[in-house]
DNA sequence: TTCAGAAGGATTTTT
DNA sequence: TCCTTCTGAA
């Protein structure tokens, strides 16, 4: 073989390849930022499948993302060669999947179930309050969906909440859980918690597969252990109570998921659990510079519960970190674009743009966009998360699983067929006889004739529909997903409606057909394209190719860049303002050192001194995150925005551009259609619009418009009133031309 | 039943 | 500001 034991190991230094070696037992690997801890179990597992030492599909190992467990089935190919039976490697809900799909009945679920995802959830919740009688003003969904999710992840049953929770509204939360989870199990569904727990149950609740699973894994490896929560860390327990060889890799400085119930105590409590564990520590980091680690560490160091470590790397010295303070968000756009662009020059390839919340990518994309600069965005709104991707899966998912009530109510109206509200509450009052499944009351319903001829031709439409889709299951994917497409209407619908809009959908489905087509090529069946479109999350498309990555700090664990830039360091922003309130300091500052660690080369911070929330109002003047003041001084340089300084005296901000207010006419024209008021509009420069409704049945006489943006176009009484904002001006002395109109 | 227009709510972070 | 949901008219 190529790749003797020599080669292999000579890639790792002394502590990696102590790790990597490590024959039975427990095993902690206790490793700082870009100390190759990934490596290092890469590694292990084509040692421990070169030497023999166990056979290869009795290996698991489990990483944090999709994305991960792909890149570790490479190497490990690539080290070791392809074995016939490879290891299983894979994400803790991916892991779930799998068992469940073989063993659902055990469970009470049919092997076809669907795995609904926060919206669908939302959708869910939204009924349940609907048939309880409830307001979301009162509790809203969201809140409502995060108790139900931290209740499973305490391992708490619908029936126990009440009594264990100590919620004020805690009888109404126990309702909504328990109705939630019915609903879930009569749609023979799942949410993304229950993958766990179930599986959980699946192995404790039924020894012999439990004992089958325990005795088959042989080796099992946790990448990010620090992340576990509670029921992902009794699955592990289940799983290794029997061979006990458990190699988990983890750094209590990048946990930065509590918010999902991320436990910090499973990776402090190792040792007592796993009594015999040879510990490991990798304190040389093979990434960043001394300066950046320094940093990073000072930042860090301000946490208190920690073990504590010093990372020290053989690349010493390096450049400065650059803070700069900018006067507002755009201003903090271009500091960062015109230091891509320097950076380009240089001969740099590879920029990260890093912020706290996803809503401040914006900016970002805006400059990069003119200066035609190739960029990757990660999350968001994701292709999957579209609507009209959505409803074509939904259809798919209702033709395997008709007892699915969540795809079923999504599409039974779409596109519209005459279906109202009316007819589809019937259906489910009704559904009270066949537990709930709206699909057999619905066919109940046409046999009986229940329904008055329009609605039941309706029905009887969206019947044949549904079994036409069935019929074409068995069809390699990218001609299934046509037919969908071509049996439900979809496409002709969107075609109808002709507008930007749609075109826009029509080109995302053919991208799905695409998708589709890849997928099947590489021999992934209809079930496993379905299960990983649901367990995708968007930081999984994350190729190399776009020079410059924009995404979450949350999003950018476990990746590495040359330069990297981290926005937004305000207080209230990042640290964000939820946090501060709840007391939650050290989870941020652990965000802070995972982004500041991402870094190889060069570190780039920035604040902007004005920042606007949420649309209205003047913009909040920002204080810098006290995360800057906690990297020592000498280690920075520090910019300021020369328009700074023109912002910061006291009262208003002077417009930079000069007031003028050009005219121009537009005379007795009539405007009697949506697309006639919409010429209109378009007939004005596009930089001065940034949005108007369109009214219909105006005839604009006269307008005005200044060099600013139209704002809104609304209709009171006669007139038709354009509002024309300036730049530089605040809301206060907005403009307001006005254009009469005459009915036509 | 459908659509247009109006009102109101929303922003952490993810599998 | 933007997006979703609600409401009333056709």
């Amino acid at each position: 073989m190529a790749t003797s034991q020599g080669t292999l190991l000579d890639q790792l230094n002394e502590p990696q390849r102590v790790a990597a070696t490590h024959g039975r037992g427990p095993l902690l690997i206790l490793a700082g930022a870009g100390s190759g801890k990934t490596r290092t179990i890469t590694y292990r597992i084509a040692y421990l499948i070169e030497q023999g030492l166990c056979p290869a599909d009795r290996i698991l190992a489990v990483t944090f993302t999709n994305k991960a467990a792909e890149e570790m089935r490479k190497r490990v190919a690539e080290i070791a060669g392809a074995p016939r039976k490879p290891p299983l490697i894979c994400t803790f809900h991916s892991l779930g999947v799998r068992l469940l799909r073989r063993h659902a009945e055990l469970l009470g679920y049919g092997r076809d179930f669907t795995i609904c995802d926060s919206d669908d959830q939302r959708r869910i919740l939204k009924r349940v309050y609907k048939n309880l009688g409830l307001i979301e003003s009162e509790i809203p969904v969201r809140r409502a969906a995060s108790v139900i999710s931290r209740a499973k992840n305490d391992a708490w049953p619908p029936e126990e909440y009440e009594a264990r929770s100590r919620d004020r509204d805690a009888p109404v939360l126990a309702k909504i859980y328990r109705d939630y989870q019915d609903y879930l199990r009569i749609s023979n569904a799942t949410d993304f918690d229950d993958l766990i727990l179930l599986t959980l149950r699946l192995l404790s609740e039924h020894a012999e597969i439990g004992e089958r699973y325990g005795n088959w894994y042989q080796q099992i490896l946790i990448d990010e252990y620090q992340d576990t929560n509670r029921p992902q860390y009794e699955l592990i327990q289940a799983l290794t109570a029997f061979h006990q060889n458990l190699c988990a890799v983890g750094d209590e400085d990048q946990s930065i998921y509590g918010f999902r119930g991320a436990d910090i105590d499973n990776i402090l409590r190792f040792e007592q659990d796993f009594p015999g564990t040879s510990v490991i520590r990798l304190e040389q980091n093979y990434r960043s510079t001394q300066v950046i680690l320094d940093g990073a560490g000072a930042v860090v160091s301000n946490n208190v519960q920690r073990k504590g470590k010093t990372l020290w790397t053989a690349d010493k010295g390096g450049s400065q970190i650059e803070i700069f303070t900018a006067a507002d968000p755009r201003d903090e756009a271009e500091y960062v674009g015109q230091r891509i662009v320097r950076y380009l020059g240089e001969g740099h390839r590879h920029f990260a743009i890093l912020y706290r919340t996803n809503f401040q990518s914006r900016e970002f994309e805006e400059i990069l966009n003119r200066e035609q600069i190739r960029y990757r965005i990660i999350g968001g709104v994701g292709f999957y998360a579209r609507k009209e991707i959505r409803d074509v899966l939904a259809y798919i998912r209702l033709a395997r699983n008709t007892s699915d009530n969540v795809s079923l109510l999504r599409i039974i109206n779409t596109p519209t067929r005459g279906i109202g509200a009316k007819t589809v509450q019937t259906l489910q009052g009704w559904s009270e006889e066949s537990e709930g499944r709206i699909w057999d009351s619905l066919v109940r319903a046409l046999g009986d004739a229940a329904f008055p001829g329009r609605a039941h031709r309706a029905l009887q439409r969206f019947r044949e529909i549904i079994d036409r889709c069935r019929s074409y299951l068995e069809r390699p994917l990218p001609i299934l997903i046509e037919q969908v497409l071509e049996a439900t209407d979809y496409l002709e619908a969107l075609r109808r409606e002709g507008s930007e809009e749609s075109e826009n959908r029509i080109l995302n489905l053919q991208e799905l057909v695409n998708v589709a087509r890849e997928a099947e090529q590489a021999d992934i069946d209809l079930q496993e394209f379905l299960d990983q479109i649901s367990l995708r999350s968007d930081a999984d498309d994350y190729d190399e190719a776009a020079p410059v990555t924009l995404m979450t700090l949350h999003n950018a664990k476990g990746l590495e860049f040359p330069v990297v830039f981290i926005v937004g360091c305000e207080e209230g922003l990042f640290p964000h303002s939820r946090a501060i309130l709840e007391d939650d300091l050290e989870e941020e500052r652990r965000l802070c050192y995972v982004g500041m660690t991402r870094a190889e080369k060069r570190l780039h911070l920035s604040h902007s001194k004005r920042r606007r929330l949420y649309g209205s109002g003047p913009s909040e003047s920002n204080l810098p995150s006290q995360f800057l003041m906690e990297i020592p001084p000498d280690l920075t340089t520090e910019l300021t925005s020369p328009r700074v300084q023109r912002y910061s005296g006291p009262g208003f901000p002077q417009p930079h551009v000069p007031f003028q207010k050009p005219k121009r006419q537009f005379p007795g024209k009539t405007y009697d259609t949506k697309d006639s008021v919409r010429q209109f509009l378009d007939s004005i420069p596009a930089q001065e619009k940034s949005a108007g409704k369109i009214v219909r049945g105006a005839t604009v006489v006269h307008a005005e418009f200044g060099p600013g943006k139209v704002l809104h176009v609304e209709k009171t009484g006669k007139d038709l009133k354009v509002t024309v904002r300036f730049p530089g001006i605040g809301i206060k002395k907005m403009l307001q031309s006005y254009a009469k109109m005459r009915p036509v």
